[in-house]
DNA sequence: CCTTGAACCTGCGGGC
DNA sequence: TGCCCGCAGGTTCAAG
């Protein structure tokens, strides 16, 4: 489910919940996720204090002050939801934080894709999961330069390009159609001959999108919730995603000559686009 | 090295 | 109504 803007409403959901707080306890209700959780994870969160929630990439990372940092990773359909007062445990209700405020975080993932891992702070940046990252597409490095960089030689369509964490972090499969939208870009374009000018633009078109989507709480097509458990509205603003057959916005075009919204599949994921704005 | 496709898992909506 | 199929926001691994 989650993309940046998910994960990033996740965790601002989060800090005024954990930041700050002792751990009382730890609940692990079940051995593994994507991967399994990791040896002594409840006792080693037990009494430690959350410093700081913050974000990268698609993880969400709780630093803590025994030194370690709890890494989250909602897969595809994970949800973390808070609650004031500790109910009954939800059938997918996989971890779950218990507060020294009397809190409640509780980590749901019903497909099981998500993961959650303990890593030593000084071992963050060079763990497996961290080391081949691409840059923040909200931070200054993240340029047409950079990008141009990373993107030189490569033969995969350009959509199928920015969904690569190697090349720009936590654009998925929701924004990367809806950047190339705003940036007039065809997804099919091979990436490494995408001009300058086009990569200037798909910068500027991540960035918006992802902000705005950001605002808007994410996009909540099944799964995704912030931790309140109010939806996230980014999907009423779609342009192209999921949208198969309808105008684009803007489009004065005939839809019943025009055929609206195109959909291809590219790497096995669904691309929506509109054929006459994006060349 | 690069690219592609399958695998992981559950739930839901559409078609028959 | 009920069953079957396809599809879903991600990542990783094997094979070519």
């Amino acid at each position: 489910m989650p993309e940046l803007p998910e994960v990033e409403t996740v965790c601002r959901g989060l800090r005024p919940a954990l930041e700050g707080r002792r751990i009382e306890r730890a609940i692990i209700r079940r051995k593994d996720l994507r991967k399994p959780f990791p040896a002594g994870l409840a006792a080693k969160l037990k009494d430690a204090t959350v410093e700081r929630v913050y974000r990268r990439a698609k993880y969400i990372l709780c630093r803590l002050d025994n030194n370690f940092v709890l890494v989250i990773h909602l897969g595809m359909s994970g949800r973390v939801r808070v609650m004031r007062h500790a109910g009954e445990a939800m059938v997918h209700d996989h971890f779950i934080l218990h507060t020294d405020r009397g809190d409640s975080i509780v980590l749901n993932d019903p497909r099981r894709f998500g993961l959650v891992d303990l890593v030593a702070a000084e071992d963050l940046d060079a763990h497996s999961l961290f080391r081949n990252l691409g840059p923040e597409p909200l931070d200054k490095g993240f340029d047409e330069g950079i990008l141009g960089d990373s993107l030189r030689g490569k033969r995969v369509s350009i959509k199928t390009a920015i969904m690569d964490q190697g090349i720009v972090v936590g654009v998925g499969n929701i924004y990367a159609s809806e950047s190339l939208f705003l940036a007039g870009i065809d997804p099919a374009m091979e990436a490494g001959s995408v001009s300058r000018r086009k990569l200037a633009r798909l910068v500027i078109a991540i960035r918006t999108v992802l902000q705005k989507a950001i605002d808007a709480g994410g996009s909540t097509l099944r799964d995704h919730r912030q931790t309140s458990g109010e939806m996230g509205y980014f999907q009423y603003s779609f342009a192209v995603y999921d949208r198969e057959g309808q105008a684009c916005p803007g489009c004065r075009c005939d839809i019943s000559k025009t055929g609206g919204v195109k959909k291809i599949i590219q790497g096995g994921r669904s691309t929506f686009f509109c054929p006459r704005k994006q060349t």
